[in-house]
DNA sequence: ATATTAACTTTGCAGCACAAAGTACTTTTT
DNA sequence: AAAAAGTACTTTGTGCTGCAAAGTTAATAT
């Protein structure tokens, strides 16, 4: 028999609050280099992170799927050129993940 | 082309220094619980990370294969009881792998 | 006309996560 | 003595993820 009233142990309850969007490593770089940087094309960020083609476009359609990267395309010069961003939303969500991961590591230190 | 010499950004290259065994939120889970409370049973940890038997046996082999997790079995009056406990090795692959995510959080923050 | 560049999409496969059911052994209940 | 329940798995099956490699489209340069 469990008590209905709270949880049998104290321990990390917020595991929950963690993004699941960016437990893959591969995500968790894309929204690094794109919160800080404002805005990257699909090069910089291949060569960055080391990702093939296809696997740097489905991680990053996955983002925009949540809302958390926008895409804008233009030509520069007359060669199309797709730039990534992190959306308002996409920026509060991973600094949410961050502030629980730290809540994470201070309660290891404690 | 490409320089030779050194990476052409200077961004997180240390997202490779993540550990891969704690990118599962329920090995995270466990290992959280596992370098505070010195020593878990099967029954405990099911309780608090609210798993499946089977998911928890498993994902504790994960963590036992790489030599994190120590397994000590034994009777409990006359119950069979399982009792897992962090490894010194796991300990510090745990701790290395806070310390990545920390210096990635600082970063993001300055 | 051919090759190259940019940015994908498609395909295919291997690995992972998970629930549910099955197993072996013991203890408790009836 | 028989049935039910507990402990700790293992097995099975299914669906999702991650990834590389190859194919695609459309433009541009040679």
């Amino acid at each position: 028999m469990v008590s209905l009233f709270m949880s049998n142990t104290n321990v990390p309850n917020f595991l929950d609050d963690l993004n699941k969007a960016f437990e893959s490593r591969v995500r968790l770089g894309m929204m690094s280099l794109l919160v800080v940087e404002e805005a990257l094309d699909f090069a910089r960020l291949k060569d960055s992170l080391q990702l093939s083609d296809g696997n740097l476009a489905s991680h990053m359609q996955a983002l925009e799927k949540l809302g958390y990267v926008e895409v804008r395309k233009q030509f520069i010069g007359r060669k199309p050129n797709t730039q990534y961003a992190a959306s308002e939303l996409g920026r509060k969500a991973f600094a949410a993940h961050l502030v629980t991961l730290e809540k994470l590591i201070k309660q290891m230190q404690s």
